[in-house]
RNA sequence: UCCUCGGUAGCUCAAUCGGCAGAGCGGGUGACUGUUAAUCACUAGGUUGUAGGUUCAAGUCCUACCCGAGGAGCCA
């Protein structure tokens, strides 16, 4: 009885007999020999089926074998330099689970529109399968990061009574007699976790519902939102290079093969190595004056601005203390110039933007009971949140990663959609 | 929400000045013992996004609408 194995295995039984279970990825066939492409799921494996070594019917089935068909193959491992695995298989016996009905994605050119409405069917193809694998790696790295340096998984709910960043880019959704809106970031209740952990990240799906229809935008995106309590800018700076060279260079060493296939330009992701250059608001600003960029002092950057900033760079570069009248209420003033807040973005090279958000938080009860205010927001939903303040206040910061978004850069795709399984965007919520 | 571009065979795209609806791939049939997006021969396949309009004649021009893509703003 043949070992039932995986391809990803492969090389372990050279010159043994094994069964592989899996789908016709396609198949091509020359007189007495096919060809059959065998994929399941850890690899793709040509498996050879000579006339002479197999039964009449083996061969004949071999004819009604459709794209992904599901099949179960027998035969022996032979190493063989033609292939790009390094391994056939030589057919002795071959059994068809299901003949599959006319398979819509071919080996062939396609639209993104035609493959995303057959989104459950495109993750079979081998591009989707090293993206969806890299994304598994960056987000077991990250995990990675925080558990081995002491941090606490405190996740944040998806529900929430109310916004902490105005309602427009909200989901709103019944909630039995009141309205609740899904999440767009976990951030205070981070707070709350790093109060009572000292060290706390959270990581799951946010939702904004911004009509953007850019390469760099979901509906719902995962991101994972580091808190330390005592950490002030500079610390959160250090902690945010640290774990951007992690992530990067675990992808780099556990999935080569896949970037390879992404034909990503590795050396670039090998330049990405602590530390990371410190540029002020004020500093890119005077890079954009230089480049003759247009652009508004006081504002935020734009995604070409961005661009242009990064550029001068060859590895992330992190851009802080910008004006605080365009961020949030409660990112903490600079002491040093109060027109500017203690926050930190920082945008990958090669075009690819924001990738972090984040900064140090207001630890004082009045400067930010005045925020609230100022931004017009209602008192009463920050209740909670200002018993952090009340309670042992402490200078804390964090910050906010976007997992597709790195997944993108890492991957050097044109468009995070590629980068999620099933991408929920303005124009598409199926399948 | 605004700007730009697009919608023709199952898929990717052609179609000149408004003048016979085309190709490659995929499907089907056949040939081939080393193919790797195999190749070669033959073959079937069309309400040109929808509704109007102009014209002897509309895939092509005009109007409205629908759908999609790229970008802006906003953000991770």
């Amino acid at each position: 009885m043949s070992e039932n194995v995986y391809i990803a295995d492969i090389a372990k039984y050279a010159d043994k007999e094994v069964q592989i279970k899996g789908w016709l990825y396609n198949k091509r066939h020359s007189g007495k020999l096919w060809f059959l492409q065998v994929r399941d799921g850890t690899g793709i494996i040509q498996s050879v089926v000579f006339k002479g070594s197999v039964s009449d019917e083996v061969f004949k089935n071999c004819e009604e074998l459709t794209q992904e068909s599901s099949v179960t193959v027998t035969g022996t491992v032979s190493a063989d330099k033609r292939s790009a695995i390094g391994y056939e298989i030589q057919v002795k016996e071959l059994e068809i689970v299901s003949v599959s009905e006319e398979y819509p994605i071919t080996p062939k050119e396609h639209g993104t529109s035609f493959l995303m409405d057959r989104r459950h069917l495109w993750l079979r193809s081998s591009r989707q399968h090293a993206i969806i694998s890299i994304r598994h790696e960056v987000i077991k790295a990250c995990r990675d990061f925080f558990d081995g340096r002491g941090f606490t998984l405190v996740d944040a709910p998806v529900f929430t009574p109310n916004a902490c960043e105005g309602t427009s880019t909200l989901f709103e959704t019944d909630y039995f007699d009141t309205k609740a809106f899904l999440t767009q970031s976990g951030q205070l209740y981070m707070e709350a976790g790093a109060m009572a952990f000292g060290k706390a990240y959270c990581f799951g799906p946010t939702f904004r519902a911004e009509k953007s229809k850019t390469r760099r935008h979901l509906t719902e995106f995962w991101m994972i939102e580091p808190e330390v309590a005592y950490m002030d800018l500079a610390g959160d700076m250090d902690l945010a290079e640290n774990f951007v060279e992690y992530v990067v260079q675990r992808v780099l060493k556990n999935k080569k093969s896949e970037l390879e296939s992404l034909e990503r330009n590795l050396e670039a992701l090998q330049k990405v190595i602590r530390p990371f250059p410190r540029i002020s608001y004020d500093e890119a600003t005077e890079i954009l004056k230089k480049a003759e960029a247009e652009f508004e002092y006081g504002s935020d950057f734009g995604g070409t601005d961005e661009t242009i900033i990064s550029e001068g760079f060859d590895r992330p570069v992190m851009v802080h203390r910008y004006p605080a009248a365009i961020k949030a209420f409660y990112m903490k003033e600079d002491p040093e110039d109060t027109s500017k807040a203690l926050c930190v973005d920082m945008l990958a090279p090669e075009g690819y933007g924001e990738i972090i958000g984040g900064g140090q938080r207001e630890d004082d009860l009045d400067i930010l009971i005045e925020k609230i205010k100022k931004h017009d927001l209602p008192m009463e939903a920050f209740n909670w949140y200002l018993d952090l303040r009340k309670y042992g206040t402490v200078p804390h910061s964090g910050f906010g990663m976007g997992i597709e978004r790195m997944v993108s850069w890492v991957c050097g795709l044109s468009h995070v959609r590629e980068t999620i399984p099933f991408p929920r965007l303005m124009h598409r919520l199926s399948p």
